[in-house]
RNA sequence: GGCCUGGUGGCGAAAUGGCAGACGCAGGGGACUUAAAAUCCCCUUCACCGCAAGGUGAGUGCGGGUUCGAGUCCCGCCCAGGCCA
């Protein structure tokens, strides 16, 4: 599909053609009077790249003004890829464009960067295949992409520019490693605090290591003397030097740990959960992935679950990407729960619940299989089949295991826990839903209430006890409560049950006696009542239908049921929802009637009080395995010692460099089990083995994960050339601290400081922006940075996606090469089906931005992806469409400067009155519509103006002036051209942004429609300023409204000053 | 299965609870031109009535509701895309 090239053609035809003279003699005499994009985007890029434009002076440099107020506005990090970019990749970064452009003008000091994340897999793959030194292609395709940012006129202060490859940069990345490695978590304080305050605390006895291995506070002031220590913590003194060495390692938020990882033997190198699909492939390449124990770096991110998660009501988010991040971070709050083993005292089972309330329900209880607790419990009759049933699931794929689809199965261990709260026997089970890697490994099982322990004791025969009754449920037992004690009996119980429900359902509050009084009494009084008895009874019936087939044996099993708590066994689905609670009274405890809420909170603190048990809150993030076995990454600035310590190598020593190597493979292959060796095991003895103190230690021989680089970057652009600090501490301050408090505004949160607008695309949700998120508050922590969070204001852009067409095989076809005709597509002759995806290789829908910019200029494709919709959602490109904005630039121009003559069409003159008001209204049109970042509304007001101004003789500076500053942030190279060719002779990025004048915003004549009934029935002019009664007076006066009155009656008048006036009439 | 987005002309879209469809594309008609391109002007939600000016009715995925008034708010559904299991 080949598109027109509206200035080649006239040339081409030129010389095809029969064409006269006069005409080629015209054309080529008026070239520089017609809009030539090429020639003026050339001339201006350049010029703003002499005239350092752009750049950003640093509190302390040299032009910096700090009356000014500053405004961070930053692009997701790009990775620099080897195809180049295509027209989705800069929606975003021509949005910031503007918006940047759009402060500098409102009197902002605007630092708006640019550089390149460019560690990490992708580059290193494409050098192993092409056997090229990844650094050499990275840089190659950094200059690559550079030069097409520069292409689109992106008004980036370059001089910023940086990579994480970059030594002067990782050189940071490492030290913020070893800052990370030499921190722990205060969960006193609640964070990072150095290393050397907690060995400091243990050693004076003012901290003692807990029963777990965890820093714990001694009892408290003097006690200690009396009662010695507190029960299972112990001094560090207690332990010997290397035991001490290790248990401080272990506390460390960098720390190392054998942990169950995905192993990608295609790749040779272990994956983050994040980077393993759901098919359990890598997301990269899509290879199988195994799981298997490897020693590997951790970091501590779950002791800041807490955190991320509260702070995300600090900052200024879409709530849709907040909810991704809370829903990652899988904050539950339930109770650790202790069962005793029958017959085995003080031996106990630990379980985490969610809903403590339902602790009476449960019946049974299952433990992993490989739980390690099974071999003691299991007992010699049931060995056999415990043995063969472990055998068995631990060939199952953890995903395998998860999935719902299958049957559960399980044995019986032959032992029994006790169910702390009613003290009741219950038996121990096997089963591989429940997996060792979640929780504790244990879960008690309330069938009842969760669907898998639901279909689990369907399966295998165990009591599904109801504790917990949802309004439905709750209604049927107060009936059979009731119904039971009826005197003398009745033989109407299943109209009489249908009735109770459906008016308890209709009620706002549960009084069962009274309804149970009326559905006995009222239907007897007054059989021909029709409503209040009737309305409602769906519910039960719907429950009906389902469990029973017949009505009045269904009665009977429903009462039975009631009478054992099992209704919702005969009902057949597990009841997850929340509700009162039933069936739970044991001793001292009972919930029974309270509402869930309350019942978790009750049984909490029973558990709590009897040592049976604690409030817990778990999370589902797990700790960020951080190490990766491949040579394109940061080198851990971390040493190894013969007796196996481990230390942080000097930061003066710093960057710890990547070895050159010929052969930088990682050594990939098939087998699952083989042992990883990174690439960096091969490097030279002179990098490999340094000299401590007399002692040969060995470097960390693993890298660090792409995300590093990545998780700081918008700090090093700060301040790129620091050499003593990740970035100056004022320049820091200057551009991250949260803005001092101005304590008038009570309804606006606090500013949480950091980047003002960050924009890119949602697929971070997750990843890199919480990974920057931890490391930005360890760094906050420890006093390196000013803001508690990194990025205040986020926003997500959405994609570009496009058209792609598939053949008859369904393998995809260029997309540039199928026609369109009669409604169908055809690509070489044969019909093809559309479909549109995310733009990109895989679809072979991609079009690159060079192509655009050379044959309508670079203006017109930023206006083009500004103009196709709101910039947070998906939108379709089409190529078709970009005419139109360009049409618009060369009616501008034609505005500005006669075509004929070359001569500049723009007067001193005072424009009409009516055009003055239409400039007003668009600047205040324009200037909303930027401060939404609704840019498409923008475009459209200025292009709605600038129709106004064709075939007029001449244009009034008054208009012409204030029109290029509205759109020079969208169409930088044109408003330049025209800006000086009016007369100016410095940088329209250096002017002010117009004010409305808010006398011209207003029309002394205002049109009203009037409605009657809501329908718009007519229009009246009045005075901008009439009083609401001359109004209505003017509506029952106009023709047209007295006669849709006729005959009616006014019962009200509604007056919207300014917007309508409507007359309800009957 | 749960959660998040979204659903408005032939297409991209606009609309602080107040005239639905601004603006652009495509399409139709006209002017200029020997012709074409470019440019300029007009029309363009659907149905019905009218020679016409114009008028009437319907209409923002479907069904309800709140309101003087709903594309917009509430409840229930359907469909598409995304995230999580």
């Amino acid at each position: 599909m080949r598109e027109p090239r509206p200035r080649a053609t006239s040339r081409t035809l030129a010389g095809i053609v029969n064409i006269t003279v006069p005409t080629r003699l015209r054309y080529v005499t008026h070239e520089m009077s017609t809009y030539d994009f090429n020639a003026i985007e050339s001339r201006w890029q350049n010029y703003w790249a002499r005239e350092q434009t752009f750049r950003t002076p640093n509190p302390g440099d040299a032009g910096f003004d700090p009356a000014r107020p500053k405004f961070y506005v930053l692009d997701m990090f790009p990775y620099p890829s080897g195809v180049g970019l295509h027209v989705g990749h800069p929606l975003g970064y021509i949005a910031t464009d503007i918006v940047a452009r759009y402060k500098r003008m409102r009197g902002f000091n605007v630092l708006h960067p640019m550089g390149y994340d460019a560690f990490g897999l992708p580059a290193e793959q494409f050098a192993i295949e092409h056997g090229v030194h990844p650094r050499i292609t990275t840089e190659r395709n950094i200059a690559n992409m550079t030069r097409q940012l520069k292409r689109l006129g992106l008004g980036y202060d370059w001089d910023r520019q940086i990579a994480t490859i970059d030594p002067d940069y990782y050189r940071w990345t490492q030290w913020i490693f070893i800052q990370i490695f030499n921190s722990w978590f205060d969960p006193f304080h609640k964070q990072a605090r150095p290393i050397r305050e907690l060995i400091h605390q243990l050693e004076s006895g003012e901290l003692l290591i807990g029963p777990d291995g965890e820093p714990a506070a001694p009892v408290g002031e003097g006690l200690e003397a009396i009662t010695g220590l507190p029960p299972g913590c112990r001094k560090l003194q207690e332990l010997d030097e290397l035991e001490q060495h290790e248990f401080i390692n272990s506390q460390r938020l960098a720390y190392l740990d054998e942990v169950p990882v995905n192993w990608c033997p295609a790749l040779g190198t272990v994956l983050a959960n994040e980077e393993v699909t759901a098919e359990g492939r890598s997301e990269r390449g899509n290879h199988p992935v195994f799981k298997r124990p490897l020693k590997q770096w951790m970091l501590r991110i779950t002791a800041y679950a807490q955190r991320l998660a509260d702070d995300l009501d600090l900052v200024n988010w879409p709530e849709s990407l907040k909810l991704l991040q809370r829903n990652w971070i899988g904050r539950s709050e339930g109770a650790r729960v202790l069962f005793e083993i029958e017959g085995k005292p003080g031996e106990t089972i630990e379980v985490f619940t969610t809903r403590p309330d339902t602790l009476f329900g449960a019946t049974y209880m299952v433990l992993a299989p490989e739980h390690p607790l099974v071999d003691e419990l299991t007992t010699d009759e049931h060995r056999p089949a415990v043995k063969a049933y472990q055998q068995q699931a631990a060939r199952r794929s953890e995903k395998d295991r998860t999935a719902d689809a299958k049957a559960k199965t399980g044995v019986f261990i032959g032992a029994r826990a006790i169910n702390p709260v009613n003290q009741e026997r219950i038996p121990i089970w096997i089963a591989d839903y429940v997996m060792m890697g979640y929780g504790t490994g244990a879960i008690m099982a309330v069938p009842a209430h969760d669907e898998r322990d639901f279909e689990f004791a369907r399966e295998y025969g165990l009591p599904i006890r109801d504790v917990v009754a949802g309004p439905i449920i709750a209604a049927i037992y107060a009936f059979f409560e009731r119904w039971d004690r009826v005197n003398p009996p009745r033989e109407d119980g299943p109209d009489r049950l249908a009735d109770f429900v459906g008016l308890c359902m209709n009620q706002a509050e549960d009084d069962f006696d009274g309804a149970f009084q009326i559905v006995l009494t009222r239907r007897d009084a007054d059989s021909d009542q029709e409503e209040p008895l009737e309305s409602g009874r769906g519910a039960i019936a719907s429950i009906w239908q389902d469990a029973f087939p017949r009505w009045p044996d269904g009665f009977e099993r429903l009462a039975e049921a009631c009478r054992r708590g099992e209704l919702i066994s005969l009902l057949g689905d597990a009841d997850t929802g929340e509700g009162v609670g039933i069936n739970s009274s044991h001793g001292d405890l009972s919930i029974d009637g309270m509402k869930t809420r309350r019942a978790k909170a009750e049984v909490i603190r029973w558990l709590e009080q009897h040592g049976a048990g604690r409030r817990r809150v778990h999370f589902k993030l797990r700790d960020w395995l951080f190490s990766r076995q491949r040579y394109w990454g940061e080198p851990f600035p971390i040493l190894h010692g013969p007796d196996g310590r481990i230390r942080s190598v000097d930061e003066s020593e710093l960057p710890v460099p990547l070895p050159e190597m010929d052969d930088f493979r990682p050594e990939a292959g098939e087998d699952p089990d083989a042992r990883p060796r990174p690439p960096l095991a091969r490097a030279d003895e002179a990098w490999r083995l340094v000299e401590r103190d007399g002692i040969t230690w060995e470097r960390e021989l693993n890298t660090m994960p792409q995300w590093a680089g990545s998780c700081w970057y918008y700090l090093r652009y700060l301040d790129p050339k620091c050499s003593d600090r990740l970035a100056g501490r004022e320049v820091e301050k200057y551009w991250m601290a949260p803005k001092g408090g101005e304590k008038g505004k009570r309804d606006e949160r606090p500013d949480p400081g950091g980047v003002d607008l960050y924009v890119g695309g949602v697929e971070h949700a997750v990843l890199h922006l919480l990974y920057a998120r931890f490391w930005h508050k360890i760094l906050f922590d420890l006093g390196h940075v000013s803001s508690p969070e990194p990025f205040g204001r986020l926003f997500n852009q959405g994609y570009i996606q496009a058209y792609a067409y598939t053949d008859e095989r369904g393998v995809y076809v260029p997309a540039e090469e199928v026609e369109e005709r009669d409604g169908g597509y055809y690509h070489e002759g044969r019909l093809v089906k559309r479909e549109f995806g995310k733009m990109g290789k895989s679809l072979k829908n991609a079009i690159a931005p060079d192509d655009i910019c050379e044959q309508y200029g670079c203006d017109t494709l930023r206006l083009y992806e500004m103009y196709m919709g709101p910039l947070d959602q998906s939108k379709i490109w089409n190529t078709r469409d970009i005419v139109g904005v360009h049409r618009f630039l060369h009616r501008l121009w034609r505005n500005f400067v006669d075509e004929q003559t070359g001569d500049l069409r723009v007067v001193d003159e005072q424009p009409p009155e009516e055009l003055s008001r239409a400039t007003h209204r668009t600047i205040d049109k324009v200037t909303q519509s930027m401060e939404a970042m609704a840019f498409n509304v923008a475009i459209a007001a200025m292009i709605e103006l600038n129709n106004q101004l064709v075939n007029r003789p001449h244009l009034e500076r008054a208009i012409a002036d204030p029109m290029l500053r509205l759109l020079g942030p969208f169409a930088p190279h044109i408003c330049e051209e025209l800006w000086n060719r009016i007369g100016n002779h410095d940088s329209i990025a250096g002017q002010s942004w117009p004010e409305a004048d808010p006398k011209l915003l207003i029309d002394e004549q205002i049109e009203l429609p009037v409605q009657v009934n809501g329908k718009l029935r007519g229009r009246i002019t009045v005075p901008a300023d009439s009083e609401n009664d001359q109004v209505e007076a003017a509506a029952r006066s106009d023709a047209k409204i007295a006669a849709s009155l006729e005959g009616k009656t006014i019962r009200k008048v509604i007056i919207i000053p300014g917007k309508l006036v409507n007359i309800v009439a009957g």
